[in-house]
RNA sequence: GCGCCCGUAGCUCAACUGGAUAGAGCAACGGCCUUCUAAGCCGUAGGUCGGGGGUUCGAGUCCCUCCGGGCGCGCCA
């Protein structure tokens, strides 16, 4: 198969090399597949790398190259051209042969053991469980499943994971927001703070309280609202009248926990368990599966936090100042120290962060890689330094940024903020131009690019969408195979050598790339390549299927035809699977 | 102001990690359905890779510097 054919040329050219170099004979040798049919299908640029130490001419190097190159009968032509490439033109056996390596091992082709079953953990989303995903927590699903997945297939044993922030004040603000709106539904008149949750899901949870428990959590409007610093008029934006709308929330929330006392926790785990569950119904329908919904709250039950700034305390990278612990990131390349303990004594975010990156470490994953919004970049030197502060091998931990989806619509920017309601949910997308389209429009995208993503056109051009560019190539792959109504077993008998057309010879060469195309991208961590790959080889096939008749009367030519068409079927349903887009049998 | 990311065809994006004449898809124009699915194919047009300098056999890719955009700089998460 392929890999052998590459391995092979290697030898040879190792061989040529030790005689011409001995010096050198340690260079690595990097064969690529020319992207001009011309210049035959793998080239070298082995000569141009010698130069330099051998202090020769690129083109009289691989000329002497050329000469000791052993002949080989996979070899038909060898030769030197351009700058001082070394260009091998296969025998056409050696091409095809590919064929029937794709129909033997099935979904198998193109697996890798790159990994070495190493364990990996993808934590991804983990978006608040504060409202419904929008298109940006879309992107970052997209990318972690397809990630994921591709891991798995390139040979790692991945572990799929959402951190739940279910601890904090954003969860008591949702808490607070049901509250006042299950409030409102008895009449209670307290005015909704313009920095509670806003959007309609609040008002469905309050009927879900009120439904199921009646005016059982019904408090006076003087006692709810009593201590609290009231609001400032509601155009006012400068920074007095925020912090006072912050001190209001605050107020509000503290009131609810006295007033309700136990009842408090019913509320706070009813808000967070609807969102939870709505958020993981959004993401398996998006074909998005988690192993593990990590609990952030989970980590503060157990001890692990106040462990984890103990152990910083004791090594040393803890003081004291203005009454909050800080933590010495700086001694770690970060731009400032930063707070893990506040002055009221509850920890931040940041310290539960370090326990969560402590427990995947003690998990024993050999790579842990945090898929980030790109919003967050910032925050990447404190957890590296937090981990080297616990003498942890920070290495171990690879952040994937991935950049916001800027979405518009009537070529304007639409809103994306969750607080004030007004944002496309990943729901509302998937509706409009179906899971397919979305997960393949957001894999079209490497993933640290920026993103503008036009809704009227993924919405009203769902056609022009490379996805079914892909599926239309499987669907008539499909249609023709069941015109032949063969065996597929069968077709590991065809007699492959009837491929000569320069179009069957230029796909076997795709094929035969698949699997090194999966290795790249997985050491890339870059699944958007298998998405381009796709598209090309659906485009050669698309221009084979419109230049030549698969169902001849010549029984060998037909037989071999249809097997690269099978082959073919096969590289694009393993592929499509790795994005998480299906694939059709007809359409 | 400081830090990180980015700038490639009219639009949205690639470019095998420093390689050959920078490639696709939309949009535009001209062709192809009595034969396996026209959600397709074939062809034409479209570029000083933001500007300038540098490194070397060779730069969209690396270094410097401007210009332009995004994000971050909380005892928020």
């Amino acid at each position: 198969m392929a890999q052998d054919v590459k391995s092979q040329l290697t030898a040879l050219l190792q061989q040529a090399l030790a005689s011409v170099a001995p010096a050198a004979a340690d260079t690595p040798i990097l064969l690529e597949r020319p992207r001009d049919a011309s210049h035959g299908d793998f080239a070298t640029n082995l000569a141009m790398q010698l130069a330099r130490a051998l202090k020769k001419n690129p083109r009289d190097i691989a000329q002497q190259l050329l000469a000791e190159l052993p002949v080989s009968p996979l070899v038909t032509k060898a030769e030197m051209a351009g700058a001082g490439f070394i260009n091998f033109t296969l025998d056409p056996a050696a091409k095809t042969a590919v064929v029937k390596a794709v129909l033997e091992a099935g979904e198998n082709f193109g697996r890798s053991t790159a990994g070495g079953k190493q364990k990996v953990q993808v934590e991804f989303v983990s978006a608040n469980p504060t409202g419904p995903l929008h298109v940006g927590h879309g992107r970052g699903a997209a990318y972690g499943a397809s990630l994921s997945s591709l891991l798995s297939y390139a040979g790692w044993d991945v572990t799929r994971e959402y951190y739940v922030n279910d601890a904090g004040r954003q969860m008591d603000i949702l808490a607070v927001s049901t509250w006042l709106r299950y409030l409102e539904l008895n009449g209670v008149a307290v005015p909704f703070p313009p920095n509670g949750y806003q959007g309609d899901y609040v008002r469905a949870m309050a009927n879900q309280v009120m439904d199921a428990h009646g005016v059982k959590y019904v408090r006076p409007a003087e006692a709810v609202l009593v201590g609290t610093p009231g609001l400032p008029e509601a155009g006012r934006s400068d920074d007095e009248a925020k912090s006072q709308r912050e001190l209001h929330l605050d107020a509000l929330i503290q009131n609810a926990k006295d007033l309700l006392g136990p009842d408090w926790a019913y509320v706070h785990q009813h808000a967070l368990s609807e969102q939870l569950a709505d958020c993981r119904d959004d993401l398996e329908e998006f074909g998005v599966h988690f192993d593990l919904w990590f609990s952030e709250k989970s980590l503060y039950d157990t001890g692990l936090v106040a462990r984890c700034v103990d152990l910083l305390e004791k090594q040393g990278h803890l003081y004291v100042q203005d009454g909050a612990k800080w933590f010495k990131s700086t001694d770690f390349g970060d731009e400032k120290d930063r707070v893990v303990q506040r002055e009221n004594g509850l920890y931040t975010y940041f310290a539960s962060d370090i326990a969560y990156h402590l427990n995947k470490y003690e998990r024993g994953f050999d790579k842990v890689i945090n898929i980030w919004g790109a919003d967050h970049h910032g925050y990447i030197p404190r957890v590296k330094g937090a981990i080297q502060a616990l003498d942890l091998d920070a290495d171990k931990l690879h952040v994937a940024l991935v950049q916001f989806a800027v979405l518009y619509r009537n070529g304007q920017k639409a809103s994306m903020s969750t607080r004030s309601g007004e944002f496309v949910t990943l729901r509302e997308l998937r509706g409009e131009v179906g899971n397919d389209a979305c997960r393949f429009f957001y894999a079209l995208r490497k993933s640290d690019q920026h993103l503008d993503f036009d809704l009227d056109l993924a919405k009203s051009q769902t056609n022009e969408n490379p996805v079914y560019y892909i599926q239309y190539a499987h669907a008539r792959i499909c249609s023709v195979l069941n015109q032949w109504g063969g065996k597929e077993a069968d077709l590991l008998q065809a007699d492959l050598g009837c491929l000569s057309a320069e179009r069957e010879l230029a796909i076997a060469n795709l094929l035969a790339e698949f699997p090194d195309m999966i290795e790249a991208a997985a050491k890339d961590l870059a699944p958007h390549q298998i998405a381009f790959y796709l598209k090309n080889l659906a485009g050669e096939f698309h221009g084979w299927y419109n230049a030549e008749r698969m169902l001849v009367d010549d029984a060998a030519l037909k037989g071999a035809r249809v097997a690269l068409a099978a082959a073919v079927r096969q590289v694009i349903r393993t592929g499509m699977s790795i994005l998480g887009v299906s694939c059709p049998e007809s359409m």
